[in-house]
RNA sequence: GCGGAUAUGGUGGAAUUGGCAGACACGCUGGAUUUAGGUUCCAGUGGGAAACCGUGCAGGUUCGAGUCCUGUUAUCCGCACCA
């Protein structure tokens, strides 16, 4: 029987019989969480990106269990979202109907893949049983002061009266349904207080085994700078300015307080809370028809160095708090409210910005840093003197450092209660709710009385309603369910409305590998002396686009839980790998609009799974992915067939495997290629880097077959090769591997067979061949002993005819010996 | 704009982390087998007639650089409401 889709499937059956996937509990001290990101349950089947991630990160998990580790390996749905509320839109069909059906039809092709999933823990965040629990771990974060309410912009489409998520947004600020303009609207709601652990996020990162490049967006996404927050006084129209009973100061954050005298002017974010207040009557015309300009604006936009700068002036001046002088302050889009405090000390003579915006508005330029070189009349001329430096015309604090500088200043600064060091994070809190449908329910109730409620938490869960208009008119489509919305209030029993939003789906990930674990769980969201067993995670294999995101989110989860009590680990994902994006034929991403996608399917029906997931193997660099090529898969195809026939000519019933008594010098080379190729496969696999681990089994069966062409070949060591050969193919190739080793005769799985170990004694040749270069230059290659010294080595090459040529009548400097590598002759 | 990455034959990609660049494949060329095509097998294959030259480009460090440093170009990815 060939390699097809039936060998696939009666393995399939077979191991699922004999729950070969199975987890048992008494072997936990070796067991080893393997998890791939869970995935989105779109209409669409499964594509190759799925298979790239969860085919080859089970053939980790097959050499790990070959390896004698106990494998924990779930799969999931991460099935609350955009698109099915998208998708419910445009044709009607309720989001929970089709993502139940794509669930199920991609189930059944996961289950195609033959990976060794534990079906058993699986899980959907859009079930009741687990989104509870989702609202569980909402009412935690309420209740400890790690969760609050704040205004904050959102995507607005006045046409299509709905909030529009970025992606929705074409780049030229229009919506993509209807092509209008769309505009920002500050709407009020949840946040998570993640910079509470900033400082933690950042600091545990050292210790994981992450890639490098993530560990650096991390930290350059958490952005730690130390510097100062400066309080400047406010005066419209020549008064303080008070809200509710208070004087209102405007706080700055600063890493250059040394610049403080160059403040010339102030500059307010356009969708700063405070500005309402700040703005005189002369002004209010102009600075609101500036707002309503930079609500059309996306922040990238805005941060755009190259566009020219704009602003406008809100009639109000701040005053400094050391000189007390006067200063202007002004509102421009180049300023964002969530950074920092929103608003923005301006020193146009050390800063590039300020200096293009005060130049562009004809605004006050002074000179407070010079540069080390210069005397005290060196004025900034053409552009701004960013370094630090020297001060000048700063008070007392002339002459000194900017190091220096900083520090008296801020001391300076704090005597009067006017400032103090900060350190500020770039990291923003999370924004949590949602306009939306298809989504968690936010547990929370408004009442008249008793204000916000949260829902206790043996009423949860807070079921959504399947019976809801969820077509854009807006408002949220729950707030328009009336059964749902309007409730009683748990304190008082009055009428009282349920918050109409729903939790951000990065919710739902950030603890589902806690889930994983304890899945049927209906008293708590899961068991903590299970999860404190089983995890962290040891290895989480997914898409680098979640670098930043998913991954902070799901680390500060952890941390929260863990201080709640709940765990007692700090990290949730021990080891990372990211996984490449395979790119259609032509080399550019692929997209339905290109008409460059492949399906698996029909390379699946034709070749078998195996095939399939051999190429992805062997095809691309593990993380860096790349093009498909149908020339590719057929050679793997071809590969196959080739093990395949050699198998059929070699195993015969009436011999058992074995290694000789006695070896030839050609039954040594193939026992060199067989503990080379177990030594390699096992290091490559181990660190991802599965082709070149297939590339060390397409030598070896090139080894045996050559061997056994010869006619002194000993059948008994090509099966005893060959034996090993299967066992080292079977994580790659696990359904072929599986029919093989049943054909030499074996009851049980190979599987269960154990993984080879490689004999460091057998890899050493007699002889290498080294390099002789002269000053870097390779004029011969030569075979030396492999045992040889580097004296040895020195007189071996010394003594040969061609030595006193190459040396062409100049004397040796230097000798290089690398043993078993090269030798380099310094010449002079 | 900010942040992250990548660049090696005609192609996908290797290179024990500073030590013989191009492993393993694809493709191509020639040959054998075959009624033909396909399959299979054998040989060759970075460029160059050669000296030599070759890892995006320009410098540098080193006995030695694809690998380290500086600068530069091009391409790709993420940027907080896609997941």
């Amino acid at each position: 029987m060939s390699y097809s889709k039936e060998i696939d499937r009666k393995w399939q059956k077979k191991w699922d019989e004999n729950k070969l996937a199975a987890f048992d509990e008494k072997r936990i001290a070796d067991k080893l969480y393997v998890l791939e990101m869970f995935s989105y349950p779109s209409a669409a089947k499964l594509h190759v990106g799925h298979w790239y991630n969860y085919a080859l990160s089970d053939s980790y998990a097959r050499m790990k269990k070959m390896q004698g580790r106990e494998i924990f390996q779930p799969m999931g749905f991460d099935a609350f979202g955009l698109p099915a509320e998208n998708y419910a839109i445009a044709t009607g069909i309720h989001p929970q109907d089709s993502t139940n059906d794509s669930i199920n039809s991609m189930r059944g092709q996961l289950k195609e893949i033959g990976g060794l999933f534990n079906w058993d823990a699986e899980l959907a965040t859009c079930n009741p049983d687990y989104y509870r629990w989702n609202q569980w771990l909402f009412l935690q974060l309420y209740k400890n002061n790690l969760a609050y309410r704040k205004k904050a912009p959102v995507n607005w489409c006045p046409s299509c009266l709905t909030v529009l998520a970025n992606e929705q947004v074409e780049s030229d600020g229009t919506c993509e349904r209807c092509h209008q303009e769309v505009v920002k609207r500050n709407l009020t709601q949840w946040f998570f207080r993640i910079t509470d652990y900033a400082e933690e996020l950042l600091n545990c990162l050292d210790d994981l085994d992450w890639p490098d490049k993530t560990k650096k967006i991390q930290t350059n996404w958490i952005g730690r700078s130390e510097g100062a927050t400066i309080k400047f006084g406010v005066e419209k129209d020549g008064e303080k300015v008070y809200l509710d009973g208070e004087e209102l100061t405007l706080s700055v954050f600063t890493t250059r307080a040394d610049t403080l005298y160059g403040v010339t002017y102030l500059v307010i974010a356009p969708e700063h809370d405070l500005l309402d207040s700040l703005i005189t009557a002369e002004q209010s015309a102009v600075v609101e028809a500036y707002q309503e300009r930079t609500a059309h604006l996306s922040e990238i936009e805005r941060q755009s160095v190259t566009r020219e700068k704009s602003g406008v002036f809100t009639g109000s001046y701040a005053v400094h708090p050391l000189t007390g002088e006067k200063v202007e302050l002004w509102t421009s889009d180049y300023v964002i409210a969530q950074y920092g405090t929103g608003i923005v000390m301006a020193v146009p003579a050390h800063d590039e910005r300020d200096f293009e915006f005060a130049s562009t508005f004809a605004l006050p330029i002074r000179t407070v840093i010079r540069p080390k070189a210069e005397n005290d009349h060196w004025q900034v001329r053409d552009s701004a003197f960013v370094q630090d430096g020297i001060l000048v015309n700063s008070g007392e604090h002339s002459g000194l450092n900017s190091a220096a500088a900083r520090k008296a200043i801020v001391r300076e600064l704090s005597q009067s209660g006017c400032g103090e060091e900060t350190i500020q994070y770039r990291l923003r809190d999370w924004l949590v709710s949602r306009q939306r449908y298809w989504g968690t329910p936010i547990p929370i109730i408004y009442c008249d009385k008793c204000g916000t409620v949260p829902v206790p938490e043996d009423q949860l869960p807070v079921e959504l309603p399947y019976d809801v208009e969820f077509k854009p008119d807006g408002k949220s489509p729950l707030a328009k369910a009336e059964d749902f919305i309007n409730t009683r209030c748990p304190l008082c029993g009055g009428p009282a409305r349920r918050d109409p939003d729903t939790l951000d789906t990065f919710v739902c990930s950030s603890w589902y590998m806690f889930r994983f674990v304890d899945n049927k769980n209906d008293q708590a969201a899961f068991d903590s002396k299970k999860v404190n067993r089983m995890c962290p995670v040891d290895i989480y294999i997914g898409g680098a686009e979640h670098a930043a995101m998913h991954l902070l989110y799901a680390r500060f989860i952890t941390k929260v839980l863990r201080d709640l009590g709940y765990l007692d680990f700090d990290e949730p994902f021990t080891r990372l790998i990211h996984q490449g994006v395979i790119l259609g034929p032509d080399g550019n991403r692929m997209s339905k609009s290109r008409g460059n996608t492949i399906s698996p399917d029909p390379y699946i029906e034709t070749y078998g799974s195996d095939v399939f997931r051999l190429y992805l193997a062997f095809g691309f660099a593990y993380t860096e992915g790349g093009p498909w090529s149908d020339d590719g898969l057929r050679a793997i195809a071809r590969f196959v067939q080739r093990i395949e026939s050699f198998a059929a000519d070699e195993i015969t019933s009436s011999l058992t495997p074995s290694m000789p008594q006695e070896l030839s010098a050609d039954d040594k080379e193939l026992n060199r290629v067989r503990h080379h190729s177990i030594k390699e496969v096992t290091k490559d696999a181990e660190r991802f880097q599965f082709n070149t681990s297939v590339a060390r089994l397409m030598e070896l069966l090139n080894a045996l077959q050559k061997y056994s062409k010869a006619p002194q070949a000993k059948p008994e060591l090509t099966l005893d090769v060959l034996s090993d050969f299967i066992k080292l193919l079977a994580p790659f190739a696990p359904h072929f591997a599986e029919e093989l080793w049943q054909q030499m005769g074996h009851e049980q799985s190979v599987f269960l067979s154990g993984w080879p170990q490689y004999d460091e004694s057998a890899l050493d040749l007699d002889t290498v061949e080294i390099a002789i270069q002269i000053n870097g230059r390779i004029l011969d290659r030569i075979h030396v002993p492999a045992a040889a010294s580097e004296e040895e080595i020195r007189d071996i090459v010394s003594s040969l005819s061609d030595f006193e040529t190459w040396l062409d009548g100049k004397t040796v400097r230097k000798w290089i010996v690398v043993p078993k590598r090269l030798v380099n002759i310094v010449v002079a």
